[in-house]
This record gives structure tokens, C-alpha cells and sequence, in this order.
DNA sequence: GTGGTCTAGACCACC
DNA sequence: GTGGTCTAGACCACG
């Protein structure tokens, strides 16, 4: 997986590192107990210092995406794919982050057939979730 | 429009005021040309700095979603409705947003007519948008 | 509220930070949205590096004890008290605390009533929790 | 006894081991002079390395709690019971235990009666102690 | 080997 | 003024 920096952009640098994991994730890069890069040699590979990756990474865990095995470092960690809505909390986050993305879109010109391919195409990406690598 | 502000949380005051706006044009709750409350206003309304306001004013000024008329303050300036992806920067923006939302939303167990249901009800919303109240 | 920190000790310096936090809370030492002091000053009272005691507010944020109001600091943030075990994770986790203390109790000789004692002690300690400061 | 490890999480494997046997012996499943399973037999059963095992007993040892036989291996030694506070340091560490137990317990809601049902509880668990199997 | 913690000091965005 | 981010480099506990 290769993962590019924006380091003078104003999203924080751990934060695209978490945006990127989780689209990689997402992509299905990464099966269910795959290991993740070292903080150190994610670190160094990236050029940034290892405390930017490793705050990447526990914001990961506290949202529950990844588990830091003791033994083998950074594990990725698939919950239970059951009903979709089930946590209002992040529902509401997407509903919005559509909202504000479509609202831009829709004033750029954007037609909605033009804005649903994009979506289509968006979550269509990668090769799927896969699972049991653990 | 009702603007509701989170002044915990990880999002800056002045960008959720900009991104409340932007919703509410991409909504249709804006005429073109139509003038927006003027900083003050909105900042005693809110009960946040007016120096807050005006950042976020600066901010759609400068991604040209308003612009400021010398008499009536801050009016709603819809650009004309050219081709959808007129500016790669923006679309860039649009599919890495995407992206990640809708990875997030995989991860959580969303199928593809689920996301693409919510993706279409965030597009929808409002009653379109209204040209010519200048 | 004073703190003692134990800088030899094998828990980490941010952890008996929150944890001291916690009981100050607990102790009604804070009433609801109370400003806790600024990190840097935290900090210099204790001679601790600022990253340490952000670190600690992060933590108790992530927790929802505080909540990190963009104009006024780290406020604390007491949720509402309904039923008591609506967060079942917590349940365990307390049983799981209160099962260890009370084998190592037990072990030590105490009796139940001494044990009991104790406990309610630690729960009636303080002045109760206060709201409205906000 | 079973026990059950938490790989990822704060709490170090050997602690949580620890722990374990620490309540084992607090519900009375393991008589004074009782034997424990060896490190590599425990070692093998929970899937860690032995070193991690050999450091529970180690601290388990030097915390009083089993002693080390030439031929039986580690084997439970309770202490003579005698008043409870003889150990000022432990009822130091009880306290502030219980302290931020019932901290975190009544900012979650819990009332008193809740909180002492579940010490209470927790400190009838299992059989009792038993003395002399050695 | 791994991740976690801590420091000292810098810079920045926000309000 | 505030908290947040990042660095470089060190040390430690864990397994």
C-alpha cells in the first residue's frame, strides 16, 4: 500500500495517515488480522517522526479499526459486519459529511447522475472487504 | 437557516459555520445574489467572536461562494453551472472524500444501495437551487 | 485540587493524571463545566512536560469526563446520571476491579465488614457531585 | 480455573495473569499449599511465551502470594490472618483503588446501594478461603 | 524486535 | 491567551 503525505496541507499528518489506513482498509488492502506496517518503519518510509505515526495508529484503536496485538505490533480488525445503521453516532457523521460534499458539488455544477456515479465508483473501489488472514 | 455550532469537538468554529453555509446554498436556502446576515449579526446570534464570522465569510469568499457587495454586505454568488468537472482540484477533493466516507461506511457493514441511498438523499435535500434574487 | 504525582512509579505519569482527575470529579471538586486548569499551567505546577498533561486530557476527553470547549480550555463535562449500568463495558470492567481488590482484601485478612467499610468510604468521600457552573 | 487473556489492551499479558490468579485464589479455587499448573504447562494452555508466564509467578512470589517448592513447583502460601490493616502500603493501594472505582462508578450514575451490592458482590465471589492442602 | 512514554522546545491554528 | 501538532532523541516495558 502506498501511502502519500501532504505535509504542509492543514489536515493534521496523523489524521491523512488514519484517513489513508482506513481507505485502505476500505479498498480491502488489508484482511481481517493482517498486520500493519511498524510504527518506526512507517515512520521511515513516510520521513515523519515515529510519535506521528503511532498517534495515527491509537486513534485507529479508539475508533476500533485496528488492535495492537502486544505480540505482533498493529493488527487491522474487522468488526461484525451486522446492520448498517447500528451506530447513530457515525450515521449522523456520514449523513452530514454527504450533505456538505454533495452541497458543494450540486453548487460546482454537478448533475445527480453525475454525483451518484461518484459515489458508485467511490465505494465500488478495491477488491472488497476480505476476511480471516489472522 | 438555523446554524448549529459544536464548540467542543475536533472541527474549528469558523469551518463549521463555512461548511452550515454551504449546505444551506447547496439546499437552495440562498437565492442567487441573496444577502447573507452581516458578521456581527451572526456572531450575537451564535454567541461566538464576530472575528469567528468573518473567517468563515473570508473562506467563502475565497472559494468564491459569496462575494462582497459594498452596500448589502455578503450576498450568495452561484457560479454558472458549466460542465461537472470544470475543476479537477475540486473534483480530486470530491473523490477523496468519497472515498473515505465510504470506506468508513463499508467497514461498518453498509451494503452499496444503502450508501448509495443516503448519497442520493444528501443530494436531494432541499428544493434546488434558486437562481436571480439580486 | 491538589495532585501528587509519583514519577518512579510504574504507572504512567498522564495515567495518575487521569486518574486523579477522576477522583477529584468524583470527590465534587468540580462542579459540571468547570474549567480545569490550562495544560501549560498543569504542567508547571507539577514540572511535568505540557505533552504529558495534554495527553491526560485527551484521554479523559476520549472518556467523556471533560470536553475541550475551543474558548475556555478543558471543561468538565458530567454526563447524565441515569440508570446505572447503561454502559455495560464499564460494568464488567468494574466488577473485574472490584473482584481483584477484594481477592487481594481478602487474602491480606481482611473481613467483609472491614472491606465493606472501605468501600463505602471511597463512595461517600468528598462532597457529592455538584452541576450547573457552566 | 480458566483464564482469559486480553492480547491487545493496556493491561500487560503477565498482569493480567497476574490478576487472574490472584482472583483464583481470592474465590478459594486454590487451597494453601495447593500447587500451581508449571510455567511451560500454563505457558502452553493460553498460547504465550513461557518467559511471560515464569514473570507472573515471579511477581506473584514476590508479592507473597505462592512460594517456590524444589520438587512441586509454585505452590498458593496464605499468609496467617491476622488484623486487617497490618500492611499500611496495601491499605494505602486498597484505597486508592476503591477510591477511583466508586469515582468513576458515581459519575456514571451509580448510587450507593448499587455500588455496595456489587463490592459486596464481589467479595462473597466464589467458596471462601481454605487452608492446609499442602 | 515491538509499542509506549517522556522530554524540551518549536510552531501553528483558533478564538 | 488556549490547545494541538510535530520533531529528534531518549528510555523503558513487554514478549
Amino acid at each position: 500500500m502506498i501511502i502519500r503525505i501532504d505535509v504542509s496541507g492543514d489536515i493534521p499528518i496523523y489524521m491523512q495517515l488514519r484517513n489513508e489506513i482506513v481507505k485502505g482498509i476500505g479498498r480491502g488492502e488489508f484482511a481481517d488480522g493482517e498486520a500493519l506496517p511498524t510504527v518506526r518503519q512507517l515512520a521511515a518510509d513516510l520521513g515523519v517522526n515515529s510519535m506521528t505515526v503511532s498517534k495515527a495508529y491509537q486513534c485507529l484503536r479508539s475508533e476500533g479499526y485496528i488492535e495492537t496485538d502486544r505480540r505482533r505490533g498493529a493488527v487491522v480488525r474487522l468488526p461484525e459486519r451486522d446492520s448498517a445503521c447500528a451506530d447513530p453516532a457515525f450515521c449522523e457523521r456520514l449523513e452530514s459529511g454527504l450533505e456538505l460534499l454533495s452541497a458543494e458539488a450540486k453548487i460546482k455544477g454537478f448533475r445527480k447522475e453525475e454525483f451518484i456515479r461518484m459515489c458508485s465508483a467511490a465505494f465500488e473501489g478495491g477488491r472488497g472487504l476480505t476476511a480471516d488472514a489472522g
